[in-house]
DNA sequence: GTGAAAGCGCTAACAA
DNA sequence: TTGTTAGCGCTTTCAC
């Protein structure tokens, strides 16, 4: 690999002259352009970030760490950061956590060993990585989830309206005996969407907590079925868990919406060709990567300043899983 | 942010003796190893990661460079990637071309800039991306699609074998007039899909080219329904083009599989609770990760040596798309 | 407008 | 076993 003064050897010019053009913020005589360029495309000359980096002691990473690839909630937002960072001039590195705490903690080090920009967070509930990124004084926006204890620009949809409005939904197509499927408790969308479905139940609250994916969602609703007081609908409170009820209830040959009323929080890509068609609170999940991005922007240009929190609202789609009659 | 010399002083000790407690490769005094473990502790010290890689000419990240994170057989290949990685030491940079080659090849030349220790790479087809990666010498193993003109490690499905298999199942199960909707040209799993069609075709092949995108499918579809020649079946190359194809004949009101029966290439996660659920020619994505990233490892350690393909199976899931009786 | 030289933070020869 | 020292490749003063 050549390095900047092979370049500079070769166009007969010192090493400066080399990065001068090449970053182009400082005039150079257009001959030396020419020679340097020359040059450059000769030896096949690409500069090395990394010494840049150490020199610059900044990077233009972004570290977006989620807890789930396989959710297209989450899938769909990182395609709203990207596009925002590309524009700012950033690259986006994506991890994930897989719902895993300590993978997520081993990303949150990397991210600050790589002395990265900044980093997007929907944390898997790991109060260390949060006290690891709140302490290094890295630019740090959460979305989806508040990061644990952390005064942090963050950007989250209205969970509990939401869930609500899910649950008041089901309840207004006359089913009587309402369950909730939420996930793990120490995870703000998970306490938070529990709270608005309790918040429209008119009797005893009846909760199962899994772990937001769809294996999860599909135990949660066997133990509801064969549970002493089984529910006639569910208000299950993320997409994959949504899918894995479905799934349950499909297998133990229960009608939907007949027999089960269903209503699932995040949308999902195909929830209007599943059958019955899966009524969802959907979120602007492209809005929230983008508004994400933007925080993260300012908050690099200006790390001191007090955080912001967003909410976006989030929007009932009723289909066929919750229409009774 | 304090430096190892920082924690040397701290410690009373030489940053090569903080260096080496950290490292932890050579033996050190058990009563300087207390002293600088305390100060790192105490100073909140974490090693820059920068520093080290460039000192080192060497980093710890590969780059997985897949063509869009919104499909579910490249996330599920990812998770087998990671698991492998994560297992080396090493960890997985996530970067989204969007089908698009100009993102790519903005990618590839973030991953040669950064000095990263590997690529594994899903071409979007941009030629001057490979051209890139192989006058790099960088370790590279290309999945699912073949890199344009590319002598590297491969990892591929038998596109061709499946894709005949799909064709021969629709015509066996009665249909006369079987189309194909594939991916764009120069894509080596399109290319290699339409010729598996074509070669179990009896007929005058009909085919329609799209973009391997949900949108691009439902056109494509559309396209055929209002052709001149309309077809009763539709051999579609992946699997979000088959499902646009299957929203397109839902709007139409065209009955699935009476009227149109449907076989799509590449699983998705719910294939089985749409409906009608969709017959799929299913590769091992998770396998075909975990294949790729030993490729790598192997190549890390001995970058000469030829190239090796591997070729996995793929296997008909045949469900009600295809079931014309 | 250009070049010489210092130094980002770390690791690895080499000496002691 | 430990410390001294050089240098990875680049950018950025500082002098000219």
């Amino acid at each position: 690999m050549p390095t900047i003064y092979d370049v500079a050897r070769q166009a007969g010019v010192s090493a400066a002259t080399v990065s001068r053009v090449l970053n182009g913020r400082q005039s150079v005589d257009p001959d030396m352009v020419a020679r340097v360029l020359a040059a450059v495309r000769e030896l096949g000359y690409r500069p090395n970030a990394v010494a840049r980096n150490l020199r610059r002691s900044r990077t233009t990473l972004w570290a977006v760490i989620i807890s789930d690839i396989g959710n297209p909630f989450f899938t769909a937002t990182v395609r709203g950061i990207e596009d925002v960072a590309q524009q700012a001039g950033y690259s986006v590195v994506l991890c994930n956590s897989d719902e895993n705490p300590a993978k997520e903690e081993t990303y949150v080090a990397a991210a600050l060993s790589e002395q990265m920009a900044g980093v997007i967070i929907a944390s898997a509930g790991s109060g260390k990585a949060a006290k690891a990124l709140l302490e290094s004084s890295i630019p740090v926006v959460a979305i989806d989830r508040k990061l644990p204890r952390g005064e942090v620009d963050t950007v989250v949809v209205d969970n509990e309206a939401g869930a609500r409005e899910a649950t008041e939904h089901l309840l207004g197509a006359g089913y009587r005996r309402v369950a909730c499927i939420t996930g793990p408790e120490g995870v703000s969308t998970a306490d938070l969407r529990l709270r608005g479905y309790a918040s429209a139940m008119p009797g005893e609250p009846l909760v199962v907590r899994a772990d937001f994916r769809e294996q999860g969602g599909y135990d949660a609703m066997s133990a509801l079925l064969s549970g002493p007081d089984r529910p006639d609908a569910v208000f299950v409170a993320n997409n994959l868990m949504a899918v894995g009820a479905l799934r349950c209830l499909a297998e133990h040959d229960v009608n939907v919406p007949g027999e089960m009323g269903l209503v699932g929080f995040d949308d999902i890509p195909w929830a209007d060709l599943v059958r019955p068609s899966l009524t969802t609170v959907a979120q602007p999940t492209y809005e929230l990567g983008r508004m994400a991005a933007r925080l993260l922007v300012d908050r690099i240009a200006s790390p001191s300043g007090k955080p912001s929190t967003v909410v976006l609202p989030a929007e009932l789609h009723a289909r066929q899983s919750s229409r009774l009659t």
